[in-house]
DNA sequence: CTAGGACCTCAACTTAACTTGAGGTCAAGG
DNA sequence: CCTTGACCTCAAGTTAAGTTGAGGTCCTAG
């Protein structure tokens, strides 16, 4: 019962290549992405990694996640919410996009945040980003020394992306 | 005339530890932005940076942008469009709002997107990402692999953020 | 005058997310 | 039987974005 090889139609189990193929991502990213219990796969005879069809979503949900920013450890996270070993069912998806809902409303606000600072400092023609609206009365920021309080939404629960936060003295 | 270290009130020039208190981010992460040409300074006569006022708003944008999922390459660029001399002026704004603001809203439609798909497909029942509204008919995806077309919205102008793209051959 | 903080440079280390390479297996075709 | 292409493992290399550390300067206060 073992799809070998040979591409024969639409294959109910895909090898590493395809699934590289299909997905877009090398078969290089594939096995790390295994070696860091993103994805999962059954071997077959001949010790090659066999996928199900559902490792192709995993992996579409992989790129796109990465893509607005969201760290691998975190998507890991995620996805370890959904059973690996059979199609997640309803109530696992539902699991995973309540978790993500608020972060990811977050991103968003924070993305338009930008973009309408941009917009609504060159309307305004005060030159200033940390004047204007954005400015906070008096001045005072120095206070707390954390981060850029007016266009920073809020220090998200997540909070694992690529950007170093605070200087962490291990 | 030159403002040295004692914070006295509202200073008008900065000192690399106040801008980094300001800033929210580590003293050494300011030199590095420097290195890389993100900001400038001026020298004190003792060889100390001296920063303008400005520079907090730089430094508050690269750090919103980043966190958004935007490359330190990529806002270099941005900025570079930005006078470092001076106070950038309105029009320098503009120019920079408008180069952003299709890659911003390019991030914001991706960012809803996999937020409504997760919805969606909990919404229908599907179980599925690649079915369902996402799925293309046929399911003829392997044709030119070149990642998941579904979800991604498009291949992004500015394209360099920290996920790795095609398995480029040097 | 000497001690303390804040600053300087430069090189080396770190982490995440991959990629590359060396050396080896496996099955189908000529 | 032998080659070819796809696959395997494991170790080492790479890039971005910083951090850490060693060794040195400078000013202000005691």
């Amino acid at each position: 019962m073992d799809k070998l090889p040979g591409p024969v139609g639409v294959p109910q189990v895909l090898t590493v290549g395809e699934l590289a193929r299909r997905s877009g991502v090398a078969v290089s990213t594939l096995h790390f992405y295994e070696a860091k219990g993103l994805i999962r796969s059954e071997r077959s005879v001949g010790n090659q990694r066999r996928y199900a069809r559902a490792a192709l979503r995993r992996v579409s949900f992989i790129r796109v996640a990465q893509r607005v920013g969201i760290s691998l450890a975190d998507i890991a996270a995620a996805l370890a919410s959904l059973p690996a070993t059979a199609a997640p069912g309803r109530e696992d998806w539902a699991r995973l996009s309540a978790a993500w809902r608020s972060e990811l409303d977050e991103r968003i606000a924070q993305l338009k945040k930008l973009r309408d600072t941009l917009d609504d400092c060159i309307g305004c023609g005060c030159l200033s980003i940390d004047r204007c609206r954005l400015r906070n009365p008096g001045d005072k920021l120095a206070e707390e020394g954390a981060g850029p309080r007016r266009l920073l939404v809020k220090p998200s629960v997540v909070g694992a992306h690529p950007v170093r936060d605070k200087p962490t003295r291990r």
